[in-house]
DNA sequence: GCATGATCATGC
DNA sequence: GCATGATCATGC
């Protein structure tokens, strides 16, 4: 019988044990030669437990470390432009299974057997080398806090609530706020079956969003992030921002900047947005809740009569990177799977005035429509063409430039560059958004 | 008054 | 020096 290295009843001996992969890979573990032919991903955590860990490998749906209640977890990292690390997607955690888990408690489940204490393996994802070649670089040992416990809670109950409603076609990772329910399987065409409706549904899984993973990545280094949903029983956003903002609604922008603006330029782009977290009562850079869950705040300027002044803008894409892309992995579809406070203010007769906010998500077939229009612009630039999608051809999103200026530019496959551009809502489709009631 | 192209102000 | 959120400028 093999002698471990380490104690596995310890987590802390685990954790201790795991720092001899940091700045290795784990083909340095590996005696001898064995057959590894495959750069599935899925494959890393399994090798890891079996060749560094020494354990037998199962499926078993329970920690990979029973004795210490702790789950392993390997995650790839990429890099950032302006250097550092950051989480390369989500943390996929567990399938869902739409017949059984109507009939599961969040207690009893076996996703919480997984997530409630882990230890998480970063490496550095690089695409053309094998699972046991990519190097690691940080180890965490994690435990989930009372408070994200019970926003998990919630979060697992809304996606089981939908369902129990019949609607499993229509989840999205916008639904919830750290973890998500995510889709499985390739290139979109899988579908299952649901026990409350006819319609068949995208396979999905649990995963802690991007965002949430990203900040268990930098935990340690997050003295600008203030938490705002402090009382385990009111876990709501939507209240939190309401108690806070209502009582300035219908104030002129004039008078709010005199409350508020103290020290903050008045010609900032971003004022508007400045003075809100202000007026939340926020000290620090950050909300916590909002950058774990992803939450995309954006303030819309709204005429007399009501229509948005502007489309909204988002991050510029880069051509040669989004072809290289699905759909499903891509930027502009992790935005409409977000979250957004809408900050809402309305011109009036003596400048504009905060009218108030919204929390939205985009709708199910609202994002199909984006897909459309991100395969486009897609299809377009790998023929080389920038005849992208004008606002007048599109209900939902469409292409626009987006840069400083038009010296600015971005690169198609065959050299020609063209102004820097990235999506944009429709202002028209805010306008209609905006008017629905919650 | 909107569609479209272009650019500003800030922060990192 | 560029990315980003936000807004400006022009022409139809």
């Amino acid at each position: 019988m093999q002698v471990l290295e380490y104690d596995p009843k310890s987590a802390t001996s685990i954790y201790e044990y795991s720092k001899k992969l940091i700045n290795k890979t784990l083909r340095d573990f590996i005696d001898g030669e064995i057959k590894i032919d495959s750069k599935n991903k899925g494959d890393l955590g399994n090798l890891v437990e079996k060749y560094f860990f020494k354990l037998a490998v199962n499926n078993k749906s329970e920690a990979d470390f029973k004795e210490a209640g702790l789950e392993l977890k390997t995650t790839g990292l990429k890099k950032l432009a302006r250097g550092g690390y950051t989480p390369k997607e989500r943390l996929v955690l567990g399938k869902i299974d739409y017949h059984k888990i109507v009939n599961e408690k969040f207690q009893d489940s076996h996703l919480l057997d997984k997530i409630n204490f882990m230890l998480l393996m970063f490496y550095i994802f690089e695409k053309d080398k094998l699972s046991i070649d990519q190097i690691f670089i940080k180890n965490i040992l994690w435990k989930m806090s009372d408070i994200d416990f019970a926003i998990m809670k919630k979060d697992w109950e809304t996606v089981v609530g939908k369902i129990r409603d019949g609607r499993a076609h229509e989840l999205s990772e916008s639904d919830t706020l750290y973890l998500g329910a995510c889709t499985k399987g390739s290139k979109g065409k899988n579908r299952t079956s649901q026990p409350f409706s006819k319609e068949s549904a995208r396979p999905r899984a649990f995963a802690f969003k991007q965002s949430y993973l990203k900040t268990i990545f930098i935990s340690g280094n997050n003295d600008e992030y203030e938490s705002v949903l402090k009382d385990t029983n009111e876990l709501d956003i939507n209240k939190y921002v309401a108690n806070k903002l209502n009582k300035f609604i219908g104030r002129s922008f004039n008078s709010l900047y005199e409350e508020f603006g103290n020290g903050l330029n008045l010609k900032a782009k971003n004022i508007r947005q400045l003075l809100v977290y202000r007026m939340l009562g926020v000290k620090k850079k950050h909300i916590e809740e909002f950058v774990k869950a992803g939450i995309i705040t954006k303030v819309v300027r709204i005429k007399k009569n009501g229509t948005p002044s502007q489309a909204i803008s988002f991050p510029a894409f880069k051509a040669l990177e989004i072809i290289n892309q699905d759909w499903e992995d891509s930027d502009f579809k992790a935005i409409v799977e977000s979250k957004f406070l809408f900050l809402i203010y309305q011109d009036g007769n003596d400048g504009d005035y905060f009218k108030g906010f919204k929390l939205w998500s985009m709708p199910y077939e609202d994002r199909l429509e984006s897909e459309r229009v991100w395969n486009d612009t897609v299809d377009k630039i790998r023929d080389n063409k920038t005849n992208f999608l004008k606002i007048s051809q599109t209900n939902v999103a469409h292409v626009r430039p987006h840069a400083t200026n038009n010296t600015y530019v971005d690169e198609l496959p065959n050299g020609k560059t063209f102004p820097k551009k990235c999506f944009w809502f429709n202002s028209g489709y805010i306008k209609k958004e905006l008017s629905k009631s919650i």
